[in-house]
DNA sequence: CAGCTTTACTTAGGTATACGAAGGATTCCC
DNA sequence: GGGAATCCTTCGTATACCTAAGTAAAGCTG
């Protein structure tokens, strides 16, 4: 007879593909976490990343936004629309290319980006410092598995 | 002078809160690749947690559904009218307390819901299976970690 | 260089979640 | 019996994504 038990969240835990499913539900639990804790502001969690991107990465155009973002083109343009209805971000023809538009943060996109990257991270900072050092080293070396996987 | 260094995300690691930066951006990372390796069906990925939990968890209240999910009963009274528009649910007044619904799956539900968690787990499973054993411990610990720091 | 194809982006419309506020129904508690 | 609390639903709103269809610029091909 096979081991068997009731998990917190009240599937079966029968030892197979075990692992997946626990990633997948800590991540995603994780994540909706995140976005409950999210500071408010104007902007949403994807246009505030959006916003960072562009703050650090410099001006870009909305399909390498749109990629690194994983999301399709069309999304990432009603994205760039909230930042720019708001003053944060402006397009502007690429001048080599008539195609392309070029997204850049204003000066008061920058502000906000940088004033919300403390608050955006203060939620998880404290988590992580209620944790044993060996717990950290755990996530630290997690954190980097788990970017491999998402960027693979 | 300070180790400075520019990551790939395009972010200045100063070695200050780093950690927190990146669990966040990991797990945000993943989690958008999550969303986009999603296998197509009719219902999102929440509506398939929650046909999941019916499942194998039994009939539950609306508001038992709501706190396991984190969300607020109206949120989840919503996701419930999805599952049970297209048969794979269905509310009954509880006979005890005429306030309270009890929500099923229905045989129908429960197969999908069967159907649904190996596609669902495909991906990062097949990513997972090319870790190394020390790789997936560690991502065994971590999962632990960052569900407790989800649920606390 | 005219015309077709491809690329880059936008717009329109729709789906899936979320929330808070407001309200109906039922039960609980004096 | 009647007010308070509980459980759920609906409504309006917002975010964040999608597909389909369109415009405009650039590239290719004969």
């Amino acid at each position: 007879m096979r081991h068997q038990a009731i998990r917190d969240d009240g599937t079966i835990d029968d030892g197979v593909s075990d692992l997946g499913h626990a990633v997948k539900s800590s991540v995603s639990r994780l994540y909706s976490r995140f976005r409950s804790e999210r500071p408010d502001g104007d902007l949403g969690d994807g246009a505030l990343e959006v916003l960072a991107l562009l703050d650090r990465g410099g001006p870009q155009t909305l399909t390498a936004l749109s990629e690194h973002h994983r999301v399709t083109p069309a999304s990432m343009s009603q994205t760039v629309n909230r930042l720019a209805s708001v003053g944060y971000a402006v397009r502007a023809r690429d001048p080599d290319d008539g195609r392309r538009v070029i997204i850049r943060a204003t000066p008061m996109g920058k502000r906000l980006s940088q004033a919300a990257r403390t608050r955006r991270n203060a939620w998880i900072d404290d988590r992580l410092g209620e944790l044993s050092d060996d717990e950290r080293e755990t996530l630290a070396a997690a954190a980097v598995i788990l970017k491999r996987i998402a960027d693979a």
